[in-house]
DNA sequence: CAATAGATCATCT
DNA sequence: GATGATCTATTGC
């Protein structure tokens, strides 16, 4: 196999897989590594937020200093601070100046976990560590210091990995949102133990 | 099990 | 000054 042929097959994501409309992007993230430093993770939970159209997004209120990543180019991370006490990390998508972007709610522990943790001293299980978006971002050492990240270049990397096992996908309405509750934009790993909560199918 | 309270602060009204 | 894309411990059945 050429070195490029591998590298579409287990390389880092190219900033064009991310410029198109968030659940695409979303859908597609599931199974693929998101990594940092020793720690790796495969993700088995997402959610897009579309953007201007969509009352549950940061960006519906339009061009704050807070969701200025989010109309910049994709491929970055946008990570909020939320509850006083939590990290979000998002992965900002569609083209620039479109604010659509996804929110990383859950992983399944591949790598570092003794690293995850030392971070995560509540965590019993495997199943504790990683299984929602403030866990996660904990597990991870991801904090406020990562947004505005380039995904494709730096620390902080998704990565598509070689002998992906074949999963379905179920589509739910998104957690923890007041307005647009009932659109299906959360996504997540049909039978995976590593998802924030049980599925509810819709 | 399920439901609920409390922690705690950046952001925007 | 209110709110929030959360998590944990605790209470109650």
């Amino acid at each position: 196999m050429s070195w490029s042929a591998l590298e579409r097959r287990i390389g880092r994501l190219p900033r064009q897989f991310y410029a198109r409309p968030a659940a695409e992007v979303a859908r597609e993230l599931l199974g693929m590594a998101l990594v940092h430093g020793r720690c790796a993770g495969r993700i088995v939970e997402v959610e897009a937020y579309t953007g201007l159209d969509d009352r549950a997004a940061h960006a519906w209120h339009g061009l704050t200093n807070r969701t200025r990543v989010l109309f910049g180019p994709p491929g970055h991370a946008y990570v909020y601070f939320i509850y006083g006490m939590y990290y979000c990390l998002n992965v900002v998508a569609e083209p620039e100046g479109r604010p659509g972007c996804v929110l990383v709610r859950a992983l399944e522990p591949l790598a570092g976990l003794a690293e995850m943790y030392r971070r995560r001293p509540g965590a019993r299980r495997v199943e504790d560590l990683a299984s929602g978006p403030g866990k996660l971002t904990l597990a991870m050492g991801i904090t406020r210091r990562h947004n505005g990240a380039d995904l494709t270049a730096g620390p902080l990397e998704i990565r598509r990995f070689l002998a992906q096992p074949g999963f379905s996908i179920a589509v739910t309405p998104r957690i923890g949102i007041r307005h647009d509750a009932d659109r299906p934009l959360r996504f997540l790993i049909r039978g995976s133990r590593f998802v924030s909560r049980q599925q509810r199918l819709c």
